[in-house]
DNA sequence: GCTTGACCTAGAGTGCACTCTATAACCTAG
DNA sequence: CTAGGTTATAGAGTGCACTCTAGGTCAAGC
């Protein structure tokens, strides 16, 4: 694959896919006889897996570094699985206190109704 | 209530709050013979409320906007109802597909443990 | 052979949401 | 009456995560 499959395939730009290799969140590629980047399968599983770690609010530092850590082997599995298990338990506090929110915004929405059904009265 | 008080029982700090002042994300309060803001317990219930909208994700701008229509009036009833109501969707989508990710990290975190369990070995 | 479009690099620019600095006025306690 | 802490303003600076620009190379199709 070519930067511009796996920019459509992930929803990634072409911009961003360059910038990630630069800054580590992606490993260096193989690069054809013109040195444009042949990327292989794999990349597609991996950045699947990096977008999840954007999603939950990783900064993009931690993403790196696990990055990192992943290109070094085995021998930082313990590392890596604290980490995400940090991240883990923040993500379950905050889709709790999501929840939570999503009662409050449901609630004022209600009254927001009742608001306009007794014709623009109260609140 | 003066505007430090103001920031220890919200957790924005003091720069923040006049910020949010100057982008009319506040209303501008009365001042004390000294120019200073004197501040009504109602601000308190405001910031909860924008601190939540902060943590769905809603851009400031439209925090703005949200305020902006607030001080206007029973008038905009409606378009604030309609606005909390797309972030609402938005938001519901968001949980759930935080609950998904949740899954996933509990399961690669999973793997790590076997992983360690088995002595290093594999992924 | 020439145009078109995808690719390359280095580095500048952007938008968001604060966050801080410099400078000054005020109020309270000792 | 003075020292320390809180407040004020305008405006500069920060960190994040891209995003884009300039200036170029390269391969394929007409």
């Amino acid at each position: 694959m070519m930067i511009g499959e796996v920019a459509e395939k992930t929803g990634f730009s072409v911009h961003t896919l360059r910038y990630y290799e630069k800054i580590g969140l992606l490993p260096e590629t193989l690069r054809d006889a013109g040195g444009r980047r042949v990327y292989g399968p794999d990349v597609l599983v991996w950045l699947e897996f990096v977008e999840r770690l954007k999603q939950i609010g990783m900064p993009i530092r931690d993403r790196v570094r696990y990055a990192e850590m992943r290109a070094q082997g085995d021998s930082t599995i313990s590392a890596r699985r604290e980490l995400l298990q940090t991240y883990r338990d923040d993500l379950a506090k905050r889709v709790a206190s999501l929840s939570e929110t999503l009662d409050v915004l449901d609630a004022k929405i209600a009254t927001y109704e009742t608001a306009t059904k007794c014709n623009g009265a109260s609140q």
